[in-house]
DNA sequence: GAGCTATACTTGATTACGCAAGCAACTATA
DNA sequence: TATAGTTGCTTGCGTAATCAAGTATAGCTC
């Protein structure tokens, strides 16, 4: 397609790249371990957090979805038995996200597969330098590293 | 969050970005000319594509929706008057999506201010020589380039 | 031709979200 | 201590997308 800036092109590719990888993504992610990329996304963020356990709200940010998602999402994560719930003392509004046996056992288990799709799918299109450089240009966008750093 | 190869980090920024730009671009959109991303997504390719008109499954392959997915989103710009149906001689499977004259008005309009975020939210974060490396990076991703060459 | 497979498209059911509204609990201000 | 505002969470509803299944046409092979 013609007569479109160097912008264009790039946010199309940013957007194509986009589509197609996390369907094949979250395909293999759910034949495999029956999970969502959300899901698996917010087991990841629970088993970097201190204690293992978040505050939905928490959660909702840095994985960038909303209040209401979370609820739901949390829902299914629980009745599977991968996540529980816990009051927090102190504030009687906030219920906390914690990690239970099952979900340490199964983020870990799917985190290898996972892992090995990314590297397939993404990383292996780029040398270590250009990852770098990647990741480095990536990390100007809005909210683009919402995930990292919670903790130190 | 520690623990986590290049790669990995990478991969959070693009899906967080991801995340955080579409919505923005989206709630935009949807203000201003009442367009989902992916009706723009397609009303340009129609409109770059050769009379204006494109087989449903075209559409579908570069813009990387399901067939079902573009019946339906077609479906909606039929009704707003956009795009028409047009039966193909020669082969009575395929029906054309064509481009009307509010369809063509409507694209031209709703490309400047999108353009506009695309650039804010997007593009400005870069110099020209490193939207160039990022097109070229961005390129080497599966599926990355459905969209373009279509024509020439 | 008669059948087979492949292709283009549509339709029904389901799903994963978002938004808006609501409730309950915390905080600040008077 | 009342009152107002904010925050965390959940629920109802709408929507954009998917998959699976169905229909109709094309084209190939015998």
């Amino acid at each position: 397609m013609p007569a479109h800036g160097v912008t264009e092109t790039a946010w199309l590719r940013f957007l194509r790249a986009h589509a197609a990888i996390t369907r094949e993504l979250s395909s293999r992610l759910e034949a495999l371990h029956e999970l969502t990329l959300s899901d698996f996304d917010v087991l990841v963020q629970l088993y970097y957090a201190e204690g293992r356990r978040m505050r939905r709200i928490d959660i909702a940010r840095s994985v960038l979805l909303t209040a209401s998602g979370i609820t739901r999402l949390l829902d299914g994560l629980e009745s599977c038995g991968l996540v529980a719930k816990e009051r927090c003392e102190g504030d009687a509004r906030v219920t906390y996200a914690v990690l239970t046996e099952a979900g340490v056992k199964k983020i870990e288990e799917a985190r290898e597969s996972h892992n090995a799709d990314i590297e397939e799918l993404f990383g292996s299109r780029f040398s270590l330098e250009e990852r770098e450089q990647l990741t480095e240009l990536l990390g100007r966008l809005p909210l683009a590293h919402t995930a990292e750093a919670c903790s130190a």
